[in-house]
DNA sequence: GTTTGAATTGAACTAATGTTCAGATAAAAA
DNA sequence: TTTTTATCTGAACATTAGTTCAATTCAAAC
């Protein structure tokens, strides 16, 4: 039967998921109880099991719509023709999007080990999508002779984990702001591939 | 009393490090039992509170030993006069030592949280440490003039992170061997803080 | 062979875990 | 108002957790 306007489950099923997001980036998958994400919420443990059939899949959904969001963010990024022009897209694109969601970002490194294989291979999948994303700009840097990367898949978990790291050590009230970071690290993956 | 040659707790103790590391790294602190290593040591759970006061203690006394180890490596390592040699002696290192000790290196990024306070503070500053060398080179190479790096502390942890991140997909029996890739990342890393 | 003392067992304890479900509740439909 | 249906409670279940400790084993010292 279709959702009827003002039920219940309307609400709770988000909150659920903000909950055990948040919850799951602060302790852990492991550490962190269904009654500890239910009290969140202010329901008891009993009526999770609405709105997911066990805590791992729990854990999966927030991963995978979490993939889907980055992927989809991705495709409708302005990126601009030239080689430069899409990898300064890319870095920028990253930062932004990583700086939004941390414990999204969070979970989505820290966690993979609490997902079933198959869950797993789902979620690499996508990954591995992503990553093919920046491949191709590095790719294409070579043939129009603009980068010089002597192995583009190497360059490519180099880049992405270089900008994956600003979720380590940036603080909104800190130093520098988001868009300085943004500058800096764009200069530095650029003189890190252009010819 | 000293200890006696061949006292069980000679071998023992040891043999108990050594099964957590595997385990906390293959499946996570939290979602380890003191019953199973135990059991990877031939032990009942019981005994292993002859060489740990408790769970957490025994996780903070590994993460310790891997610091201590790394800024000790680094400390009796050749690293030359220039800014470039000791970048390059720098990135070198840091791939050679995380890729030799995988489980240690897992460890100590993703179980911080499981951490006490108190332990948590005194991990960080060891790593704060080793950061402070690298911090050191980018400055010593802004001073000379042979590097420009807008904000150096930055450029550090851009430059920890890209090389870290080896460890997330280097594999023994790859297409690289761990020479070429330090060949490789060393060449980006120079590239991106070179003038 | 006897004594000594460390190493280890195995059972026990309390607390907490994920999950289920009969029953209560409350809101929408009739 | 009555019926229906989704939502939620609260107790229960079977496991498992970290940790303790009296009792035992066992190897070295005398």
């Amino acid at each position: 039967m279709a959702r009827k306007r003002g039920s219940h489950s309307d609400i709770t099923g988000p909150k659920v998921r903000t909950a055990a997001l948040r919850l799951f980036a602060r302790h852990g998958f492991a550490a962190v109880s269904m009654r500890q994400i239910a009290g969140e919420v202010g329901v008891q443990a009993g009526a999770l099991y609405l709105y997911t059939p066990d805590k791992q899949t729990l854990l999966f959904d927030l991963m995978k719509e979490h993939m889907d969001e980055l992927l989809s963010a991705w495709d409708h990024t302005e990126k601009g023709r030239t080689p430069f022009s899409q990898l300064e897209a890319f870095s920028r694109f990253h930062i932004r999007f990583n700086l939004e969601r941390p414990e999204a970002i969070f979970i989505a490194y820290m966690e993979l080990r609490n997902l079933s294989s198959e869950n797993f291979g789902k979620i690499e999948k996508l990954r591995k999508e992503y990553e093919d994303k920046l491949e191709e700009i590095l790719c294409f840097g070579q043939t129009t002779g603009d980068f010089l990367v002597p192995d583009t898949k190497l360059a490519t978990m180099a880049v992405i984990a270089m900008l994956t790291g600003v979720n380590t050590w940036f603080r909104q009230e800190g130093r520098l702001s988001r868009e300085r970071v943004e500058e800096i690290y764009w200069d530095m993956v650029r003189r890190s591939v252009a010819k």
